[in-house]
DNA sequence: TCTTAGCATAAACTAAATTTATGGCAGAAT
DNA sequence: ATTCTGCCATAAATTTAGTTTATGCTAAGA
């Protein structure tokens, strides 16, 4: 198995002259003379046999082949970069856990005190964002989405499955009467709804989705305004500014406090949930695997189609 | 933005190193003397600031802190082949799709001669494989998954969303009227079932998910054995060896042939469906646009919830 | 037309990578 | 025990790749 790549450093000065459309730029950036960047690229050219930028006299510009590898290149830096940061942050005894507002707020939040001693002394950071794709630009130990399971090169932990209902505020619900129906679901209103921010692309339960599910004509016609945040969207449940999809695991607490309900029948799509996601090999930390194993445990060691 | 990497040619020498566990083999693998391997990997360790292997007179172990960067770089590099080999490609007019075994036979093929009319003299490969990951080490140009559309760093396309409902031949429905009531879930006995292998990790609809979804105690202690691919399990229900889940998309010409029926109410999971991948910039090569087109609108340009 | 910003080329130079040569350690074989 | 073998480390010599300085050319803008 030997490799078959060009070489690395043309790639470095390359990236960086792609990055900037610019060699001189590159030159700076990099630190190094101009010419040499224009060495690089045109040894990078040689070893690909095609040009990656036009040239103008006095300008260059990349070339859709070149576009294409700069992506690549790219990504490829940034997971190195990514790889020898977090192991900076390991030896600093640090660990950072990547997750929703949601997740962070509802279910690390409560646990902060028995986290930090699961973890052994080891200072837990947070990355808190509603685009998982930040995940993978941050150095994460741990992170937890939202999906099936599928992350490859990941390990991926289960923590609930998904089971969500509408919910709504009980004084909402006494206004409503026909949310006490057995399934309220045709009888939504618009109006009421209340959507979780720009969800569809990971698969959350929308209320499009809802109402397909429930094979009924969606009472609103293209997507609805998202509210920012989990937590937030359960705030406006709770003073009764409409109805909104609770999850279970996350609405837990304010519907045992009675400050939201639960109405119709849960829907549960199994085989989509809430997974902790590590790095596949495993051992590296032990902080690693002991947090881990502790989060899994205080999910309840829900097993699929439990 | 300036990058903070390592020496990257220290990184391939460790890298080879790393995967040998033996300095003088990586020195052959990549056709240089020893001493060079072992310069570069202090090197590397002096940058990172601790042992990557642990020295015990004759021999090298990597150390934890060894495995975990191995394991990223050997990603990183693994990107760039893929990229350089994915040109390559291109510049001989090679399209490659990376599919399951499914997907492939019961929609690609059956479609083939408008597929290579789309790519415009383009000639399309295919990689077929049951695990998505393979297709992460094939420099594939698009490919079909099933999941949430939530891939990083990916151009993501619905084909279609999933809707899954008990199919059996019809001597097999005669046979056991229970399968004709409205729902035949409650009815259905261990031994008819069979099932698609190993599909949990994509969260594919398995007959445990079936049960779970309608709250029917599973009829299966554990896991059933699964069959290697979709197209023979179907083949084995359409024989009347037993009963499976079928997949609107893909079960339809045998359904609409009378090989196979659907009995029972078709589940739909919203949010989850087969997805047409391509690489998130775009605009690289004509010949991927065209064919994503094609694809896409040969899925009927079927919209989520529709 | 002149100026400015930017790339290419050539030749000189430097530093980094590599090799050759050698020594030492540990485990296997005698 | 002793020898042999495989393997890593170190040092000094050497090569090569990367870089710089110097300069010329091109196109766009003042």
């Amino acid at each position: 198995m030997r490799r078959r790549l060009p070489p690395l450093n043309a790639l470095l000065a390359f990236e960086a002259a792609a990055r900037h459309e610019n060699l001189t730029r590159a030159a700076r950036d990099l630190d190094v003379a101009q010419p040499a960047i224009t060495r690089h690229v045109a040894n990078l050219e040689d070893w690909v046999g095609s040009d990656l930028f036009h040239r103008s006299g006095n300008a260059v510009a990349l070339t859709p082949l070149g576009h294409e590898l700069t992506r690549d290149i790219a990504v490829a830096f940034d997971r190195l970069e990514l790889a020898f940061a977090r192991i900076a942050r390991t030896r600093q005894n640090e660990l950072l856990i990547g997750a929703s507002f949601g997740i962070t707020h509802l279910w690390l939040m409560p646990q902060i005190t028995a986290l930090r001693d699961a973890a052994g002394g080891a200072a837990i950071n947070f990355v808190t964002s509603e685009r998982y794709a930040d995940f993978e630009r941050e150095p994460v130990d741990l992170s937890i989405r939202f999906g099936t399971g599928d992350w490859p090169g990941k390990r991926a932990d289960l923590l609930f499955t998904e089971k969500t209902s509408i919910i709504a505020s009980p004084e909402f619900v006494t206004r409503h009467p026909e949310l006490s129906q057995p399934d309220p679901t045709p009888h939504l209103r618009a109006e009421w709804l209340l959507e979780h921010g720009d969800p569809h692309g990971y698969g959350w339960m929308t209320w499009q989705r809802w109402f397909a599910h429930h094979g009924v004509p969606d009472p609103v016609g293209g997507d609805l305004p998202g509210v920012a945040n989990y937590p937030t969207l359960l705030d406006m449940v709770r003073c009764g500014e409409g109805i909104a999809l609770g999850y279970e695991g996350l609405d837990d607490a304010l519907v045992e406090g009675g400050q939201i309900m639960r109405v119709g029948r849960t829907v549960h799509r199994p085989g989509l949930g809430y997974y902790l996601l590590s790095d596949a090999g495993g051992g590296v930390s032990p902080r690693v695997d002991e947090l881990r194993g502790f989060l899994t445990g205080s999910a309840g060691g829900v097993r699929e189609g439990g």
